[in-house]
DNA sequence: TAATGAGTTTACTCACGAGTAAAGTCAATG
DNA sequence: CATTGACTTTACTCGTGAGTAAACTCATTA
């Protein structure tokens, strides 16, 4: 899975092929299939491998009773690190479109599942007046869009650690680019 | 090219094939090759298509002397345009991955311009007074990943109008998630 | 009326890559 | 020493899809 997901990051998912793969491992394609069912479980694996974290942190910031926009900074920076690990690309590219129905169809749950715990926390952080009024459903695609992001230029070796990337982030989010 | 883009945006670049291309057409796949050199060179023309209208809002946002804060909020309203488009999708989504050399080299240059325009305006903004000290580099990023994720979750018959998308995200940006 | 040529079709070729059949290797156990 | 079974290999099949050859249609023009 760890070979696998390297070589979709690195190639694409389409331009790797399952030789590919085996080649990175030093094996041949049957030893592949020896432990895998097909190449769509293997990008499927991956994915739910990088989901898993972060509908980790959602559970994670639930507990303690702290404001809303506590949890969701919490959130921000799991986010960050499942989105910096090596499953972030097959997280944010796994495509519907690419597996077969059932599949599929669980990735359309589980990615709306985490749309929705975004928004929850931000009408939630409305409600208790830790976060400002605003639109929870686009605050929540931005906030999405410029995390999933990460997995586009996010380098191994980068500069900012992912704790300092969702810093820079949760600075901007939070106090906005207008001089205060 | 209109009717690729949207091929490529409901299916994936893969999973469409120059025969369902045709088909969407009405003609046959040689009729498609009459007047484009490969599928790959489709791609290329959408995703120009795309930027073009990016570069043109950086232009445009050069002219009249207003301060940087104002221009970058014109370039989101035009780039919001753009990723609202036909084109969006393969903007964002064309990876040199998937295209021979020469349009591999060409999508980098361009990508790179615009996360340097975007980069720029901020820099241009700290200097002026009118954006907040922030990290010129990660803010750009993290409102390019915004953005272009709009390509990902927009659909024709959405709610709201690329104007409405982009004054909602130049409220979050600009103002934070802080109550103030 | 013949010729030209833009645009279109049918009917291919060909490479690549997912997935498999069947045989081989070798360490552990009876 | 024979057998078992986990693991691996070589050597395939087979579908799909990019791209092409060659012929056909038909309006325009010499």
């Amino acid at each position: 899975m760890h070979a696998a997901a390297r070589a979709f990051r690195q190639r694409g998912y389409h331009n790797t092929s399952l030789d590919d793969i085996a080649a990175a491992l030093n094996v041949t394609k049957p030893t592949v299939y020896h432990y895998v069912g097909s190449k769509e479980e293997l990008l499927f694996e991956c994915f739910r491998a990088g989901v898993d974290l972060i509908r980790a942190a959602f559970a994670e910031a639930s507990e303690g009773g702290l404001d809303a926009r506590t949890r969701l900074a919490a959130v921000v920076r799991r986010y960050t690190e499942a989105m910096t690990s090596e499953f972030g690309w097959c997280m944010v590219r796994a495509e519907d479109q690419d597996l077969g129905p059932a599949m599929s169809r669980e990735i359309k749950v589980v990615k709306s599942e985490i749309d929705q715990g975004l928004r929850r926390l931000l009408r939630e952080g409305i409600a208790d007046g830790s976060i400002r009024e605003c639109d929870a459903k686009m605050t929540a695609f931005a906030l999405a869009g410029a995390l999933n992001w990460i997995a586009h230029w996010h380098r191994d070796r980068e500069a900012l650690s992912p704790t300092q990337i969702a810093d820079r982030f949760l600075d901007i989010f939070e106090l906005g680019l207008s001089p205060r």
